[in-house]
DNA sequence: ACATTAATTGTGT
DNA sequence: ACACAATTAATGT
């Protein structure tokens, strides 16, 4: 038992020490459980009931939702330092998730339970900035996301969507395969080996099977 | 080391 | 979009 909290108070204070205060810190240690998941899992699904709300300390989370036909629109990735700052919404409202989670790297986290989350925004300062904060960087994400959509062809978007995940994984390789990139950007593998392809002509990548080398 | 098979990628229509 | 070819990785013998 107090093994468990030493752990998490240690990878609080690796990631979140200067965000949130001392109290806060304790209080994250006397109710939070620590809890990792493999690649491939579905943390969330929609319509799940919310009954907690990672701390995600290590790892990458793809957050998407379904549209009319079913179809699963990819909104965007969460990271270290992150959390689903939509779902508190859901968390004070209705308790049901309207997104889907599903995680992309191996992920570390520490789980809050959904009523403490409510009362923190009232009680620390910290919380309810780290809360808007993390609002506020969603909403710009999807705003990029809306823009892509909106005005670029789709070579413009799979280059931009290549960008995006060399920040993301902090490495200019990928290992990810033509078909789930044809997925996420809702269009054919075949599509996307032909811009692929052209872009490695230009020398802006290099191929190889199940991974892609950025090079500018 | 070789053959077989499955998965992934490439290309023409 | 479809069909098929080519390539690569994984697995068994």
């Amino acid at each position: 038992m107090e093994k468990a909290k030493n752990l998490i108070r240690k990878k609080l204070n690796s990631n979140f020490s200067k965000i949130f205060e001392k109290k806060l810190l304790d209080e994250i240690v006397e109710v939070g459980t620590y809890k990792t998941y493999p690649k491939g899992e579905m943390l969330i699904d929609i319509r799940d009931e919310l009954t907690h709300i990672p701390l995600i300390t290590k790892g990458i989370i793809k957050v998407s939702r379904e549209d009319l036909n079913g179809e699963e629109i990819l909104l965007y990735f969460l990271e270290r330092g992150d959390t689903c700052a939509i779902s508190f919404v859901n968390c004070i409202n209705l308790s049901k998730s309207m997104f889907r989670g599903v995680i992309e790297t191996d992920v570390e986290c520490i789980l809050i339970p959904v009523n403490k989350i409510e009362e923190w925004l009232v009680n620390y300062r910290t919380w309810r900035e780290f809360i808007i904060d993390s609002y506020h960087n969603r909403l710009v994400e999807l705003v990029d996301v809306i823009k892509s959509l909106a005005f670029l062809k789709l070579d413009d978007r799979l280059y931009n969507y290549l960008a995006e995940h060399v920040k993301l994984m902090h490495n200019k390789k990928l290992a990810i395969t033509h078909q789930e990139i044809a997925e996420d950007l809702h269009t054919s593998r075949v599509v996307v080996s032909r811009l692929l392809k052209i872009l490695e002509k230009k020398r802006k990548i290099k191929l190889g099977r199940k991974k892609i080398k950025i090079i500018s």
